[in-house]
This record gives structure tokens, C-alpha cells and sequence, in this order.
DNA sequence: AAATTTAATAAACAGTGTTCAGAAAATAAA
DNA sequence: TTTATTTTCTGAACACTGTTTATTAAATTT
């Protein structure tokens, strides 16, 4: 049935419709500060469609990280080009924080933003986060040698939380208390990030 | 006169009244899941009488943030005995992020929940949050030569970054992707914490 | 006891996520 | 083509939210 084929696609692209506009407000906006109604009009529907859809808004959530992490992903990808093991892992830490730095609402909403509970927790965890993640294990555990950590998942663990403690200190401004004047922020991160780099090092 | 003094005890009665309801409800069920009808109900007065007392629920938060934030340096005091500097900021990275991980939602409010721009912002900082990030600086201070950091406001951001992200990541469920078991969750975050503090030992 | 100031609230406003009965459109059957 | 059926969409409502305001109740002063 080439109609039953018409309608499920028009139905991925109504999805996308709605996935897009979603994504691109709550990059905007922030995710609080989107609402269903919000959404609705820039697609020009109603709001209850969107429930035709969508179960609910962490489902639109659960989706838009969904993307973000393969964003994320990608810029793994772009910016992680060394050959040799122990840069490819310098490369893919500043890689990641400056995800962060760059992308502040996606950032927010993929590692803050409290975890949509009805979308996950089934077991069913946030999709492309694994391969996200996977590169960090894969990448570390090709320079663990090198490194003085004695266990390569703390290691990926060490270096993770430096990470993402510097940008949600940052993008959550609790780093304020530092006093780091604004046009040195980026430097100090960077800094830090270095530093921490040079100290794992064997 | 004596009739101005009992208003004025009265009024800061009332203020402690509302606001100690209002922690209790935000560690309990979260600062978005706190209405403040809910904190009015159960102070048994109507929600207009707490903006008599409070600007807004953003105020309520920043109160909270305050008591909280003494109350981690409390546990800093508590926690940090040891005489040895090197010992001392041992203590503390273990005594901060054991208060996170025993104060999921004290610590989620104060660390991680977006900052009440209303109430801060006007050069207006944290109440509290400075004694507690300067027992942190003056701990490391005092310990800075016996470590291979090279500057002691980096060493500072490093560690605290460190133990933020291990506890933001746990707290907001995104270490789930380390296929951490749960009953061993608590171990390998301490075990995260001390390999990093082997590392920057000299 | 009356006038005035202070304190508390009921009711409303504008917003939120979400549901559901009914209208509109598209498809299938006659 | 016309009728019947299924699918798609929406207006209106529900139960919330933070916040404001006009009004009532209480306390204090005159």
C-alpha cells in the first residue's frame, strides 16, 4: 500500500516539523522557558497536536539530546585528528569543552537540565550518548599507558568531571565566586584544562 | 520604643518561618516541585502573605542558598582536622563531595539549579558562598609548593571542578552512561577523588 | 470609642502541561 | 459520485503555576 508508505512518512516529517522547531527554541529560549503553546505557533498547529506525536514534553526533550549528543558526537569527529594516542586524548577534551563553550543551551539541556524520567529510566538511556562516550573510553584506553592513572575507566571518569564541573561551574555562573574577570574566563578554563593534562601524564 | 522592636522580632519570626518551611520543601521535593502555595499551606497562611515577607520565589531560593552554603562550610570546619596542609585539602575535596552526595537536593540547589537572577546578579553574590570557596583557596594555599600545579587559582578551579562534575554528573543522572553499578557508585567516585589527588601530589 | 495604620487574604490574571469531545479532512466503500 | 468510515486536528477545559491587587481583619494610635 503505497498510501499506508505516504502517511508514515508524512507523519516522520510532521515529527521533524515539530523536533525542529523544539530544538531551535529550546537552544533559543532554554527548555523552561519553552512552552508546548510556543511551539505550537511557530509550527502553526494547535498544541494538541503535538500530542499526537509526542507523549510529552521530555519526550521532545529526550529527542532534541537525542541529536545534541550526536552533535556532539560529530564535533569528536572534526576535532579529534592526531595520530598519536595521547594527543588525540588533549584534542578530544578540548573538544568537548569547547562544545560546551560554544553551545550553552545544548550543553545545558544534554548534561544539567534534569533527566526527562518519563522518557528514560526504562532501561532505555539517552541514544548516541553511548558513541559519544565510547570515544572518550576508546581514545583513553589507547594512551593508559601513557597516563598516570592506574585504571582507564577512572581515567575516563577523571577526566570527564574536570570537564564538565569547569563548563556547568561556568554556564550555571557559580564560577562567579572565583572572580575570573569575564574576558579571562575562556583563558582559565583552557588553562585549567592544560594543566590538569599535563599532571596525568606520565 | 518596645512596640517597634516586637514587630520587627515578629516580622523575622515570620521570615524564619516561611523560609525554614520552604528549605524543608526544597530538600524534600526539589526547588520546581515546590509551589508556593504548597509552602503556604503548610505554614498555614495564604501564598499573598509570602510576598509580604519575600520579593518572589527566586528570593525564597537565594534565602535557602544562603543557609545551605553555611552549612557546607560547616561540614568544611567539621570534616577538616588535620594539621598536615597536604591532609587538610584531602579532607576537604572528600568532605565536599561527601556533602553532595549525602545532600543530593541541598547540593542540586545550590550548585547546579539555574542562579535566581533577580536576587543575584546586582553585584550581589552568594551569601556564605565566599567563606566556603576561601577555605578552599587558603587550604590550598597552604599546600600549594607540595603539589605540581603551577598556579594555586588554577589548582583551586581544578579541584573544585573535579569534584563538582563527579557529583553534578551522579546527582543529574548522566554518569549512568559509565555502567557504574549502583552499589558501587559511591566507591568510584572516592576512588576518582583520591586517584586525583595522588596525581597532583608531587 | 473612633480613627488610623498594619497585616492577611480572596480573587483574579496570565501563564503552564495535558486531556478529550467534537469538528474537519482524507480515505474507503457503495 | 455519494455515502460511510477512518484519520487528523483543534477548541475548550482541567488542574496547576507565580504573582498582583482590592478588600477585609486585626492591631495600634489618637
Amino acid at each position: 500500500m503505497g498510501i499506508t508508505d505516504r502517511k508514515e512518512r508524512e507523519k516522520q516529517e510532521m515529527r521533524k516539523l515539530i523536533i525542529d522547531a523544539a530544538m531551535e527554541m529550546f537552544i533559543k529560549e532554554g527548555f523552561d522557558r519553552t512552552s508546548i503553546r510556543n511551539i505550537a505557533d511557530k509550527i502553526e498547529y494547535s498544541p494538541a497536536t503535538i500530542y499526537l506525536y509526542y507523549k510529552d514534553k521530555d519526550e521532545l526533550l529526550y529527542e532534541v539530546q537525542g541529536q545534541a549528543f550526536l552533535e556532539l558526537y560529530n564535533a569528536f569527529v572534526r576535532d579529534v585528528t592526531a595520530t598519536d594516542p595521547l594527543e588525540r586524548l588533549e584534542q578530544l577534551l578540548h573538544s568537548y569543552v569547547n562544545f560546551g563553550f560554544e553551545h550553552r543551551d545544548l550543553y545545558d539541556l544534554m548534561f544539567i537540565l534534569r533527566s526527562p524520567m518519563n522518557a528514560v529510566d526504562e532501561g532505555n538511556d539517552w541514544p548516541n550518548c553511548d558513541e559519544a562516550y565510547n570515544f572518550l573510553t576508546d581514545t583513553m584506553n589507547k594512551c593508559i599507558d601513557q597516563l598516570r592513572y592506574e585504571n582507564a575507566q577512572i581515567a575516563a571518569l577523571s577526566i570527564w568531571s574536570l570537564g564538565h564541573g569547569l563548563i556547568s561551574l561556568f554556564i550555571r555562573e557559580r564560577i562567579k565566586v572565583a572572580q575570573i574577570p569575564d574576558d579571562q574566563m575562556r583563558n582559565v578554563i583552557t588553562a585549567t584544562v592544560n594543566e590538569h593534562l599535563r599532571l596525568i601524564k606520565k
